[in-house]
DNA sequence: ACCCAAAATGAATCGTGATTCACTTGAGGC
DNA sequence: GCCTCAAGTGAATCACGATTCATTTTGGGT
């Protein structure tokens, strides 16, 4: 008998849960969380509701995976760039630019990451990722102030703000009330300019010297 | 007969559309919109729930009213800091310092008001709201920036980042985590602090010359 | 081929709050 | 005092999606 779960069995469930995990996170890159019900996502995966609940405890586990996973990626992006070689002022603004980028370039799934509401469960993630952008900030302040390229004194502090900018330059520019009149043919921001901006208002706001 | 509504009953009915407001406000600044049901409200107000709606066409309207209400005070408070007295840079610290020291005084509404995951008709406000801020925000620099006293060029991204970064270093401090750790005996940052780095932070961001 | 447990199914159920509506109340006008 | 209709009532209903579970299917082991 099969009294355990052979390895092809884990195996197999595994990669279910890969997939199902992978539908879930399309989903919410092309509408949101909000667009993330559980019978749509059992029928994407060409599989009943029920089942959705053999590889999930619910669906605030399952959203809460998509998000983190999707966030994981970001932080680590913007880690890569924050801890590369280059002057901490260099490092910053790559770093801003390649955020503003990849943003930029999945517009639903950032604003979905960085605004959308969701529920409580997924909010949690939301503000632990929060603290983990302001992280990279605080090694990265730390680092220029010890090297005397930046002036802060409140180094937490400034990483929220930090934090807080870079989110609210780009939800702007994303949210659907800025696609819409974008789709109107209004005036839109663009990335360049919007990431240029954003460069100069953190190397200032940090204390670096004027390039 | 009383084919028309008489002055008398406009009035009556006004004052307790107003009661019910209040109450939905008081709710609201010790519980967040989480805690703004109509069963609950309408026990408050001492009335039935049916007769809320005869005062709004449904809770959308009603949380959507509560929310620009306690929002336009800020943002009158705010202006009147910015259009006041004052050098530009001046006029910018003193507005943030209030800004800062009135959300902390009403913290959990100021939490609402910024970040608490809320109904869509009622996040709609919010973003109009943030507009709003970005708006006084654009006219002060602007003025800043004739007056040599700011250097910004895409000044109506500043305004956003501004926002963002004060809406991050508040919400922060105030979200109900940050709470549950000072309760916890952690330490936690104070107004005082807060809000001197955040203008320094800003003042910076936006080009001001040293002090 | 057969057996059995694991996996899958999906219609029925639940939970939560907003919303409705047939009925009652009461204040103003005569 | 009486009549009428706006205002008020609150239990019943609805909406919506998550969750359950009795039943069926599947596939690996013998």
């Amino acid at each position: 008998m099969a009294a355990l779960p052979s390895t092809a069995r884990i195996d197999r469930a595994h990669e279910l849960r890969e997939r199902i995990l992978a539908c879930a996170h399309a989903r919410v890159a092309e509408g949101g969380f909000a667009s993330l019900t559980m019978q749509a996502l059992a029928e994407d995966a060409g599989i009943a509701t029920g089942s959705l609940y053999r590889h999930f405890s619910g669906k605030g586990e399952l959203a809460a995976e998509v998000f983190s996973n999707a966030c994981r990626i970001e932080v680590e992006a913007l880690a890569a760039v924050l801890r590369g070689p280059g002057s901490a002022s260099q490092r910053l603004a790559a770093g801003l630019e390649q955020f503003a980028a990849r943003a930029w370039h999945s517009r639903r799934l950032a604003f979905a990451l960085i605004a959308e509401p969701v529920e409580p469960e997924v909010d949690e993630q939301r503000l632990l990722f929060r603290e983990a952008y302001a992280e990279l900030f605080v090694d990265l302040l730390d680092e220029g102030v010890r090297g005397g390229e930046f002036r802060v004194e409140q180094v937490s502090l400034v990483a929220a703000c930090l934090v807080g900018a870079i989110a609210e330059a780009l939800v702007g520019p994303l949210s659907p009330p800025a696609r819409a009149a974008r789709d109107a043919g209004l005036p839109a921001a663009d990335l360049a300019s919007v990431s240029q901006a954003l460069i100069t208002f953190c190397l200032r706001a940090v204390g670096a010297p004027e390039s």
